[in-house]
This record gives structure tokens, C-alpha cells and sequence, in this order.
DNA sequence: AGCACGCCGACT
DNA sequence: GTCGGCGTGCTC
């Protein structure tokens, strides 16, 4: 920790240096020496110069590195009057930092992301009564007296807007001497929950499951329960009552979401419970909340955050439990920076700090479902509907023997439903996974296919905005009505459906019936919300929707849910093909009947014995996971993901084998490095004196050679600085 | 990651 | 003649 100098004068005095985790990508902390009678500790949130700039840093533990240049040592600046990060916190970095090869400052940074949250937050100016009447009483200033007078403080605003008078009567009554100006501490952003604001209301199973997580809380220390329960099994009010027990224990809960089921829906019912709203972490807050969420987590004034990913890296006060709904959500993956998917970290986080922690979901990952069978997580299992609700009875429809009229996509089979179900007065849904009218348009005369110039995907005819547009890239350009390769006027063809195009089939069948197209690219979140409302109310007899209307919302009166092509996803190359298909269709089919009505589902399907279509209309859960587990056992490849990873480099072969033991050693969990040198076929196009390191964790060979060929394809900006991490091995963690 | 420096191509 | 794109190197 120290750095003797000496010169032909005899030793300098002894410089104190510390480690300092700066937020950029060197694989050790940097020294920084310690001003005289300046107090730091590992932990310490501290400003440091950095090149040109001032950047926020973390004092970190242990010796450091190689000792540093004493010309180069810099001085700390300013220690932040904030809490340090915990020894946990710490140790949460390291770990992450190790486990996904990112630099543990960039870690680091995530558990730092509020500008000017770290000073503590300015006092806020009230008054006091003082006791003292005013010369002249007036009616106005009599209302404000008899409010104030029990000698409790006051904002000037807040009092003269509670006694309905305009705040220049507060400031004459405070010229008089009425009151005095004091320093209130700041309001705390959200109130306190009280875990027994309304007694639980929790029905048969729901009772035992809560009393099975609940022993886990009660016996304190690290634990993982798997919450397992199909849509409207009333899973939240389960976990609510973990969180209640925790709030009694007076400890802090954070509530994991991905970003979209963060609803006033949700933030409704929590407050319902516990008489007041949790905090809120996302990407779009305020900087000035943001920074308030941040402080009062740290001081532990907010008992109950509930956060998109980027909460995982809060740095509570006193954490004792973690829920992470929508457990098997991909949002909960990070693909930018730092790689990381916060369902297996917030694991981490709670074994490292001893707490527990519950995984929640109707249609868990597989990776969950293997935790549970080798033991390591408790499984908790909610089978049933409550209050009556029942699920969609499902059925498929044979594409092969139901075939649709020419030119349409839906089954006569589905139109008959659709037309009953208006009839009785309540809603139907369409799912179509696609957005646009037609996912590929082609010349009839030369057959030439229109594809992206940047990306080589097909452009998807939007007939709403009159362009044929990228999915991949965003490219668009207005809809052509010649073919570029041609020259032939009105002869291309639409292949294939979007909603847009169902929603034109629709019209044609119902064209008396409301019809409602849902599709990201119809406006904002805002307008998105008004249409979801409407629909609740009533305002629509069929509702046409890609996956946004999967999620949350309920619609009483949604009793049909046809899905147009049940069999898009199955087989589009991704090792989870299968199980992203079973979950995004188990969600959208539980979006009928949750209100007790009887509810049908109708899947087109052209592959009826797929293992994914029997489990969905027998309801067989289990046995769509069994499969999917051994299936994945049965493959070459060791089970969920093995770890590959790829150093490209142009520079030596030496070089490349320095970087790959480096590798090994920081990430044990790796199951192979390939070195592939100059001689194989695409490094051929890299020149110069660049250097890549490309890690590619995913579970075949073909994606690691698509990887491969977009890094190719990317500009040398982008191809520097490309680093790619698709999976995790579950079974590592723990 | 962010920033400065330095080098070549197309503009007021 | 400069502005600004990108490639390169550095930060305790």
C-alpha cells in the first residue's frame, strides 16, 4: 500500500495509495494516492482524475496491481459522503466481473449509474409556527394558523396549497414573525410498505405454496425457490406475502420485472397490498428520481425497489430478499458491454449476501427446470385457476385438412369461432408473431426478391406507411411498384402474412365487427396504452396482435384466442426454438377466460404431433420440459450451453495462446478456446495490426460461423470492439 | 469507455 | 486554405 521514492535528498515522505476501480476497461484497479488527512476504505465512492476527465471510482480491496510510476500517481480528489459499497457488493462485482470476462471497472460503473446521486441530497426549506400571532388576523391567514399551529414544520408551498390561500399570505404571516425557517430532512420518495396493511387473501393452493416459501424466509441464509404456476394462479399475491415476511424481518426486497411488465398495473396492486408503491428503477427515470431511487436504497430509506435489470446492481443498504418475476424473460439478458443475465445474477447476488431468493413464471427456462430436478432450487408448483377462473380449453387445427380459401390465412375452422364468438359479445384475438403486411414481396415475372441492402434480410411491406422495410436493420424505402431488376410495372407479389394482412382478411369476413390492429409499430407506449385500455372496455370485437399482447393486461372479455400460425419460430436455427414458441404461446393463450368465462384457443398448425402443440393442448407442461432436457442432453454438446470461446487474432499465434490461457484463467467455466490463426478463410479479411478478441459462447458451430461472418460484415469501427456472449451455463453459478 | 491527437478527403 | 471523418494510443 505504500510507494517509497528516493532522489539525492533522501527518501520522500511515504505516499499513501489505494486501489481505485476506475469505469473503463483495464483488468486491475489503478492507484491513486491518498491526500493527507483524507478518510477512504474499501468501498468508498470516490471522484479521481483520469486522463483529461474527473470520473467517479470505486476504493477497491487488496494489494494492487504492478506498483505504478510514482510520476504518474495522481491524488483523489473527493471522497462522496455516501455509503461505501459493502464488502457483498464488492465481492457481487469481482464475481461478475470474473464470470463474464468484462472488466470489473465497467461492472463496477453499472452499481454507479446516478450522475450526482452520491453527496447526500440538499435540505429541503420549511417553516416552523413560532407561537408569535401576527398584528392583524385575516380570515386567509387564520386558515393558515389553524393548520400550523400544532407546532408540526411545513414547505411554504405545501401549507399555503393545503389551507387554499395564495403562498404571499404564508410569506406575510412569516415577515410578521409567525414562523421561523427550518431544514427539513428530504421526503422520502415512496412511503413505507407495511406488510400488514390488508391481511393476505391467498385461496387453497396458493396457501401451501406461500407456507412453502415462507419457511425459507423464516430460516433465513441463501436459498432458490422456483415459483412454477400457470397464468392467473395468482403467483404475485404468493410472493407478496415472502415480501411481507421480509418487511417484518425489516429488510429490503427488490422486485426484478423485465422492463415491460413494469405497469401502473402492477405498481397498482403492490400498493393495494402494502398501502404504498415500491420504488422504481428503469431505463427511462428521471435523472433527478434516479438519483433518489439510488440514494434511498443505499441509506435504506426505501424498503422495496421494483426494477428492470439494471436494479440488480443497487446498492441496498440491507437486502434480504429477491424476486425476479418472468424469470424465463430474455430481457433479463444484457448484450452490450457487459454480459449478463440478471436472473442468474440476482442468484448470485443472494447466495453471495446469504438471503433468498424466488424465480417466478408461468413457462420457466429450461435451465430452471434442471435446477429444480438436480435440487438446487425448491420447486413450488400452482396448478390452478383461482377464483373459478378456468384455463382456455385448446385445441389445433390441421392446416392440411382445414385449408383456407385462396389467398387467406385463416382456417374456416377459426373464421366460424371468430364469427360466434362476436356474436355472443365478447372479443376474440388473433396472434400473429409478424409485423407489416407480407414478410417477403417478389417479382412474378423474374423473380427477383427484394432484400436489404445493408443487411441481406428480407424488406417487410408495411401497407399502413407505404414502405417495405428491414426488421433486422431499419432500413426502409417507399413500396416500389416496379421490380429494380426488370423493370416490370405491377407484378410483384405479397408471399406470406403479417397482421396487417390478417387484419384485411378480417375486415372482409366481419366487416360490420370493431377490428383492432396491436403492433409496436402503431405508435408509442402511450398510445399503446390507451388501445389496451380500450380493449378491457370493450371497444373492440377482434383484436389482431403481434407478441406485445402477450404480456400483463387483462381483457374480461377476451374469450377466443386464435393463433394464425402456431408453427412460426419452430424451426429458425435457435436452440431454444422450441421452448421460446412453448412460452410466448402458453402466455398468449392464457390472456382468455381470466375472468371465469369459458374460453377456446385454436392453434393453425401444419405440424399437429409437435412435441410443443401436444404439450399446449394437453396442458402437459412437464412433459414439454422433460423433453426439451433430455433432448438437449441427448446433443453432442454438453447440456445449456457450452461455453466456446473464439480469440481471433491477426498478430501472432503466440499472442493468440497468451490470450487464451489468460482466458482459461479468469474463466474457468469455459469449455474450449479455438485458436483459429491466418490461415483459416475469413481472417483473411482482416488486415492490418488490428486485434480481435471474439468470444462466441453459444452451443454450435453454426453460430459461432454466423458470428463470425457479421463481424466480417461489420464496419472496422463496430469489428473492434465486437464481443459476443449468448449464454450462460446455469450449472456454474452455484 | 472516453478523450486527444494526427492523418487524409471535400467544402464554406 | 480549414472542417471532420476515422484509426491509434493512453488513462494510475
Amino acid at each position: 500500500m505504500t510507494t517509497d521514492s528516493h532522489d539525492m535528498f533522501g527518501p520522500l515522505p511515504t505516499v499513501r495509495t489505494v486501489p481505485v476501480l476506475v469505469p473503463m476497461p483495464a483488468a486491475t484497479p489503478y492507484s491513486y494516492a491518498v491526500p493527507a488527512g483524507m478518510a477512504v476504505e474499501p468501498g468508498s465512492i470516490v471522484q479521481v482524475p483520469l486522463g483529461p476527465r474527473k470520473v467517479v471510482g470505486v476504493v477497491w480491496d487488496g494489494a494492487e496491481g504492478n506498483a505504478v510510476d510514482a510520476k504518474k500517481l495522481r491524488p483523489i480528489e473527493k471522497v462522496f459522503d455516501c455509503p461505501p459499497l459493502s464488502a457483498e457488493m464488492r465481492g457481487f462485482i469481482e464475481w461478475v466481473s470474473a464470470y463474464t470476462l468484462s472488466p470489473p471497472g465497467l461492472v463496477a460503473r453499472m452499481a454507479l449509474r446516478a450522475p450526482a446521486a452520491f453527496d447526500p441530497e440538499p435540505m429541503v426549506e420549511g417553516l416552523r409556527f413560532t407561537g408569535s400571532e401576527p398584528e392583524r388576523m385575516t380570515p386567509a391567514r387564520r386558515k393558515v394558523l389553524e393548520l400550523a399551529g400544532d407546532g408540526m414544520s411545513w414547505t411554504r408551498i405545501g401549507l399555503a396549497h393545503a389551507a387554499g390561500v395564495s403562498s404571499s399570505v404564508v410569506d406575510g404571516l412569516t415577515a410578521q414573525g409567525a414562523f421561523e425557517p427550518i431544514f427539513l430532512a428530504p421526503p422520502p420518495l415512496v412511503a413505507k410498505p407495511d406488510p400488514d396493511f390488508v391481511p393476505p387473501s391467498l385461496e387453497g393452493p396458493q396457501n401451501d405454496a406461500a407456507r412453502a416459501i415462507l419457511a425459507d424466509i423464516r430460516a433465513g441464509g441463501f436459498s432458490v425457490a422456483l415459483i412454477d404456476g400457470v397464468t392467473g394462479s395468482g403467483k404475485t399475491e404468493v410472493y407478496f406475502e415472502a415480501i411481507a415476511e421480509t418487511l417484518r424481518q425489516g429488510r429490503q426486497v427488490l422486485i426484478l420485472l423485465p422492463e415491460i411488465s413494469l405497469t401502473a398495473d402492477f405498481l397498482e396492486r403492490f400498493q393495494d397490498r402494502f398501502g404504498a408503491k415500491p420504488g422504481e428503477w428503469h431505463s427511462d427515470l428521471a435523472t433527478r428520481t434516479r438519483e433518489k431511487v439510488w440514494r434511498q436504497a443505499a441509506t435504506g430509506d426505501i424498503r422495496v425497489v421494483a426494477g428492470a435489470r439494471s436494479a440488480l446492481f443497487l446498492p441496498f443498504e440491507n437486502l434480504g430478499l429477491i424476486i425476479v418475476d418472468e424469470e424465463h424473460d430474455p430481457a433479463y439478458k444484457q448484450e452490450d458491454r457487459v454480459y449478463y443475465n440478471a436472473r442468474d445474477m440476482a442468484v448470485v447476488r443472494a447466495r453471495i449476501a446469504g438471503f433468498p431468493i424466488v424465480l417466478v413464471s408461468a413457462t420457466p427456462s429450461v435451465e430452471s427446470q434442471v435446477n429444480c430436478q438436480a435440487g438446487r432450487y425448491k420447486k413450488v408448483h400452482l396448478a390452478t385457476r383461482f377464483a373459478g377462473a378456468a384455463m382456455p380449453d385448446l385445441h389445433l387445427i390441421d392446416m392440411r385438412r382445414h385449408t383456407p380459401e385462396r389467398g387467406g390465412f385463416l382456417s374456416p375452422v377459426l373464421l366460424r369461432a371468430v364469427g360466434k364468438t362476436v356474436e355472443r359479445g365478447e372479443q376474440a384475438l388473433l396472434f400473429l408473431n409478424r409485423r407489416g403486411y407480407a414478410p417477403l414481396t417478389l417479382c412474378r415475372v423474374c423473380g427477383h426478391r427484394f432484400q436489404c441492402p445493408q443487411c441481406s434480410s428480407w424488406l417487410v411491406e408495411h401497407r399502413f406507411r407505404n414502405q417495405i422495410q428491414c426488421h433486422q436493420c431499419g432500413y426502409a424505402e417507399p413500396t416500389p411498384n416496379a421490380c429494380p431488376e426488370c423493370g416490370t410495372l405491377d407484378h410483384l407479389v405479397a408471399c406470406g402474412p403479417g397482421v396487417e394482412r390478417i387484419a384485411e382478411e378480417v375486415e372482409k369476413h366481419f366487416p360490420d365487427a370493431r377490428t383492432l390492429v396491436l403492433s409496436s409499430d402503431m405508435g408509442g407506449v402511450k398510445r399503446l396504452r390507451l388501445e389496451l385500455d380500450a380493449i378491457a372496455r370493450g371497444e373492440a370485437d377482434i383484436v389482431i396482435g403481434t407478441q406485445l399482447v402477450a404480456k400483463g393486461h387483462n381483457f374480461p372479455l377476451m374469450t377466443l384466442v386464435g393463433i394464425v400460425d402456431a408453427d412460426i419460430g419452430l424451426a429458425n436455427g435457435d436452440p431454444r426454438a422450441a421452448e421460446r414458441t412453448f412460452q410466448l404461446l402458453s402466455q398468449v393463450t392464457g390472456r382468455a377466460g381470466r375472468t371465469g368465462r369459458k374460453s377456446h384457443g385454436l392453434l393453425q398448425t401444419f405440424q399437429p404431433q409437435h412435441p410443443v402443440m401436444l404439450a399446449l393442448v394437453s396442458g402437459d407442461a412437464d412433459a414439454f420440459y422433460e423433453r426439451e432436457i433430455t433432448e438437449r442432453e441427448r446433443a453432442a454438446l454438453p447440456p445449456f450451453g457450452r461455453l466456446v470461446s473464439v480469440i481471433v487474432s491477426a498478430d501472432t499465434r503466440a499472442e493468440a495462446e497468451t490470450h487464451a490461457r489468460q482466458m482459461r484463467h479468469a474463466a474457468p467455466t469455459l469449455d474450449g478456446i479455438a485458436i483459429l490463426g491466418p490461415a483459416e478463410a475469413p481472417l483473411a479479411l482482416i488486415r492490418g495490426r488490428h486485434r480481435f478478441r471474439l468470444l462466441v459462447h453459444g452451443r454450435r458451430n453454426s453460430d459461432m460461423q454466423a458470428f463470425l461472418k457479421d463481424m466480417l460484415q461489420a464496419g472496422p469501427k463496430q469489428r473492434r470492439s465486437i464481443h459476443v456472449q449468448v449464454d450462460v451455463d446455469p450449472q456454474s453459478f452455484l
